[in-house]
DNA sequence: GCCAACGTTGGC
DNA sequence: GCCAACGTTGGC
């Protein structure tokens, strides 16, 4: 069964933009460092779509969609020292981070701010609204296609 | 840049 | 296993 996700990341360091120039072969999904975000990511099959959210920035909201195109595999730049996501506690041999890969799908027509989402009554029960932090959350095939929706208004 | 919300860590 | 201290996220 399809599922429907939202991930979010800030245009100035990675934006759909940057995804989008990426084509087919996508980017991977690095440097998520937080349980439920991972064990969203661990979730996630091949050919799910994601909203593709703009955070820390004015306005904040949903910009895009993207769809997964690698199902999780261990984050490898949790081994790295240099990386800024290093973390000692990954072991590769038991890797505690996992990344899924995704590609650009398309733009959405006007941008459906976070404000517009939680004006929203048939969003308010989205996990952007209730679980504000987290960068990889979950959402309904009704939540997707509402903010579609309104990405045409 | 501020600050509220909240996840993580570590001492006990 | 509790909880205080701390760090981070993200909206504004």
């Amino acid at each position: 069964m399809k599922q429907f996700w939202l991930m979010k990341s800030e245009p100035e360091a990675f934006s759909l933009e940057d995804l989008k120039a990426q084509g087919a072969k996508g980017e991977h999904w690095d440097g998520v460092r937080n349980y439920q975000a991972r064990n969203h990511m661990q979730n996630m099959q091949q050919g799910d779509l994601v909203i593709y959210y703009h955070s820390s920035c004015k306005p904040a909201g949903a910009v895009g969609v993207a769809k997964v195109i690698k199902e999780a595999y261990p984050d490898f730049t949790a081994f790295d020292h240099t990386e800024r996501y290093y973390d000692a506690k990954s072991d590769p041999e038991n890797p505690r981070w996992f990344m899924v890969d995704i590609n650009y799908t398309k733009t959405l027509k006007n941008m459906v701010t976070l404000k517009d989402i939680k004006a929203n009554p048939l969003l308010s029960d989205m996990q952007l609204v209730t679980h504000a932090r987290l960068s990889v959350s979950q959402m309904n095939e009704d939540h997707f296609n509402e903010i579609l929706a309104m990405s045409t208004l």
